[in-house]
DNA sequence: CAATATAGATTACAAATGTAATTTTTAAAA
DNA sequence: TTTTAAAAATTACATTTGTAATCTATATTG
């Protein structure tokens, strides 16, 4: 997948909430979304919307004259991808940097930890 | 800080391993590090500093006839704040998904478990 | 069936970005 | 001091992005 913009993807995001769907239910859900702060004009989605086409960030079939669009990519994908990216520039690939860096800037909360700690002890069992 | 693009980016990663410095020895840098990859024209990376001494992202002192070259904000403030936007984005701020999805990628290694046990233990002993 | 509303396709246009070339200025060399 | 080399400033230009408006085709309505 060809990267996809900023804009482009807040219209992927609300399409991996809910698909295969067209572009008024798209358009519907970005708008219920950005309560009032950003109002997506019809245009300016169904632009985005085809340059992801174009892209072949989705895809979508025909159903009568309107498309049901679908991503090409699973949102975990898409995630692993991009953290994985941010990881290898800022932090050579290393992930307890970042870790330390959210608690540096103490993002870092008591219910986080405790889920790292648990998530570290279901991967030990998995992992022996 | 507005942002700085890609490109930029690479140009000002160099400028934070050893700062202050002139636009030669940024380009100088910019062609050892990516090694025959890329080859980093000096009018483009002239161009760059430029457009980002203009957004701010760095400044500059005079000495003689050419620039040194600063970073306005120090590497650290910046992955804190790109990783932080990237975990609001992604993982609607919470870090242990972004931990478990990259492990689920099988990008976690058992040195990384280790690290991030030992940071836990640390980061308990100093918030109890 | 003719008129119309609407879906997607095409076109528009400014700002940002990648990538440089050209111009202007000035320190250094002849 | 005149020439020249090199720094920064200005200009260039294609592509991408944000944001739509207009065009074209067609399903639906009267």
């Amino acid at each position: 997948m060809t990267d996809i913009s900023q804009a482009e993807f807040e219209v992927l995001t609300v399409l991996w909430e809910h698909y295969p769907t067209n572009a008024n239910d798209i358009i519907h859900r970005l708008n219920q979304r950005s309560q009032g702060e950003r109002e997506w004009h019809e245009k300016t989605v169904k632009t985005l919307l085809g340059r992801m086409v174009k892209k072949e960030a989705i895809t979508f079939e025909k159903q009568g004259r309107t498309y049901l669009y679908t991503p090409v990519l699973e949102l975990d994908k898409y995630t692993i991808k991009e953290s994985e990216s941010l990881i290898q520039r800022l932090f050579s690939g290393k992930i307890t940097p970042l870790v330390a860096g959210f608690a540096k800037n103490k993002k870092l909360s008591k219910t986080d930890v405790d889920e790292l700690k648990s998530f570290i002890e279901q991967w030990e069992k998995e992992n022996d």
